[in-house]
RNA sequence: UGGCCAAUAGUUCAGUUGGUAGAACGCCAGAUUUUGAUUCUGGAGGUCGAAGGUUCGAUCCCUUCUUGGCCAACCA
């Protein structure tokens, strides 16, 4: 392993720490547990890296475990879209379990905890116990049914298993201390009565434990040695502790660590938030490009490559913290720069006649599929007298430092030849709506054999064998750098504009594209194929914009 | 109001036996360029949240304060 890019934190320096101190005998096991009731997004793929990348560097084992715990939310759907996704992003679980597999055992562990008197069935409904749990500065209040014998509760809650109660009317709770400063130690609810399918164990079961009830006890059954998670778990870890202490354990438990959470600029990560944009309608659904899911940023053609770079690159620590989305960005084109084909396509045509061309002449030029990489060759582009090229680039009245097309300018096609603008057609509003140049014979391949330079290479599509293409061109999906901060709704920052759709113009080497690749359209950004219909193409990045920059600062000042 | 966690360039992070700060991205400038891209070179940018204390010496250790985050679901 290379050293300079291993990344180093404190969480690798703990594990170091543990590995010489012969805590878990050298061994390093994590897992991935997530919840299935929704698809993974940007900030699950931190915790997978760390998760997956942690097993790998120390030679241990990671296991994807879903908490299925809640069967009210989870399905199946999700469970198979997880694993797909996991392994998209480039990690294989040692092995796949479910906390759901473990229900017998648990209830055998709650029962144990019963007979030490450390837990209670409680029949008093949410509310009543939310009250009593007291504030900050407040203590709670035992319940009146704290107090239960061992055999009366032992009673009850075997009951509770065998239905003889309704939903909602009996919980189990350990019994802690309703006085303790943090609130998660106020006899917690361990397990409720739900008379929900649960899409594995179907109606086996009626009652179901709490993530805090499973969650540790599944990391222990699996052997799992450094349990990682979230910053907000912080306040769960003594409870944690408290459960695995109080149960008969083989081998030393498991350790819980919490790290910060991703959260990017102009962007959600939350499954619930995402979840309802994908319901109200807001969004396509989980896979649209405009969403930071791993299948949204899949179909928008981020490679997997470079979100696993970026994740290493923004490491992982105790604060809070918000990365600026062009961060992501930039490791997206610095992935693709490397890798994408170039190919032209023209998003905003707008013709220009060569009228000096020869009538009925066509002709073909070559062109290089990417200058970052020989052995990606070259490939001829047909070439003739009526041509497509993008609004932006002919101007009739140019703005200052303008250089590309402009009347009685001269410009490099790229691959192809100069043209010089002499004249334009404009429509009934004074819109450009043709050019006509001319082109210069001698400058095929694109130089001049005089020596002369142009300022401007510009890109083009041959009219004739121009293929029809729907492009869509992307903007930050929340306008709010940090949505929903402060006490806002963060879907009160939507942008509806986030997604333009154009009918561009393409070469013809981009009718010949599969479903999911990613080329350079020169000069204008990366652009995915998608899956499902090749001749839509999702915008993945733009290229940086000197040009843009520039009228910007003209603007501004 | 209580507890816990955090605070270093615009942003995110390094900075470990305590010796007054580095990287990446971004920004600016130059070179190269058949993508205003890429690549290369250089530059600007920090009273290390504040105030005390320990020490010859503190970004680092201690105290207090400030600011931000999390915690009072039968969600995870």
């Amino acid at each position: 392993m290379n050293d300079e890019h291993t990344p180093t934190d404190f969480i690798r320096e703990m594990i170091h720490a543990d590995n010489e101190s012969e805590k878990y005998g050298g061994r390093v096991q994590t897992r991935f547990p997530p919840e299935p009731n929704g698809y993974l997004h940007i900030g699950h793929a931190k915790s997978i890296c760390l998760n997956f990348g942690l097993a790998e560097e120390f030679g241990g084992v990671c296991n994807l475990r879903f908490d299925d715990t809640n069967p009210v939310t989870e399905d199946q759907n999700f469970v198979d879209g997880i694993i797909e996704d996991i392994q998209w992003l480039g990690f294989e679980p040692n092995d796949i379990r479910y906390a759901s597999d473990y229900f017998e055992q648990l209830y055998q562990w709650a029962e144990s905890l019963i007979e030490q008197d450390l837990a209670y069935v409680d029949d008093q409904d949410a509310e009543t116990i939310s009250e009593q749990r007291g504030g900050f500065t407040t203590p709670g209040v035992n319940s009146p049914f704290r107090d239960r014998t061992v055999d009366e509760n032992l009673a009850l809650f075997r009951g509770m298993r065998a239905g003889e109660y309704a939903d909602g009317e009996k919980v189990l709770r350990a019994k802690i201390d309703m006085n303790h400063e943090n609130m998660q130690m106020r006899d917690p609810v361990l397990y409720r009565i739900r008379r929900e399918h649960h899409f594995r164990t179907g109606t086996d079961w009626i009652i179901f434990p709490t993530y805090d009830w499973a969650h540790g006890q599944g990391d222990a059954i699996e052997e799992v040695t450094h349990s990682i998670c979230t910053l907000e778990f912080d306040s769960h870890r003594p409870l944690y502790d408290w459960c695995l202490a109080n149960l008969d354990l083989p081998r030393d438990t498991p350790e819980q660590t919490e790290f910060a959470r991703l959260n990017l600029t102009h962007t959600v990560t939350s499954k619930r938030k995402l979840k309802s944009l994908v319901e109200d309608g807001s969004v396509d659904g989980w896979d649209d490009p405009r969403m930071p899911t791993l299948r949204g940023m899949r179909r928008r053609g981020y490679p997997a490559e470079a979100i696993r770079t970026f994740m290493d690159h923004i490491g992982v620590a105790k604060s809070n913290s918000t990365h600026d989305i062009e961060l992501l960005e930039s490791f997206i084109r610095t992935h693709l720069n490397k890798t994408a084909l170039r190919r032209m396509g023209v998003l905003r045509p707008l013709k220009v006649v060569i009228t000096n061309w020869p009538e009925g002449h066509s002709d073909m030029r070559e062109a290089i599929n990417n200058p970052e990489d020989e052995t990606a060759g070259t490939r001829q582009v047909p070439f003739s007298g009526e041509l497509w090229i993008e609004q932006d680039d002919f101007a009739l009245d140019p703005p200052p430092k303008y250089y590309r097309l402009t009347i009685g300018r001269e410009v490099r096609l790229r691959a192809g030849y100069f043209i010089t603008a002499n004249d334009v057609v404009t429509d009934d509003d004074g819109n450009v709506v043709e050019v006509h140049c001319t082109y210069d014979p001698e400058t095929a391949g694109g130089q001049a054999p005089d020596g002369r330079k142009v300022k401007a290479t510009i890109h083009w599509v041959s009219a004739a064998t121009a293929v029809d293409a729907t492009v869509h061109l992307y903007d930050r999906l929340f306008t709010d750098s940090h949505p929903g901060s402060g006490d806002t709704d963060p879907l009160s920052s939507l942008n509806p504009n986030a997604r333009e759709t154009v009918h561009a113009k393409v070469e013809p080497a981009l009718g010949e594209v599969s479903g999911g690749d990613v080329v350079q359209f020169e000069r204008l950004g990366y652009f995915a194929v998608d899956p499902d219909d090749t001749s839509v193409f999702h915008r993945t990045v733009g290229l940086r914009d000197e040009w843009a920059n520039i009228q910007k600062r003209r603007k501004n000042s």
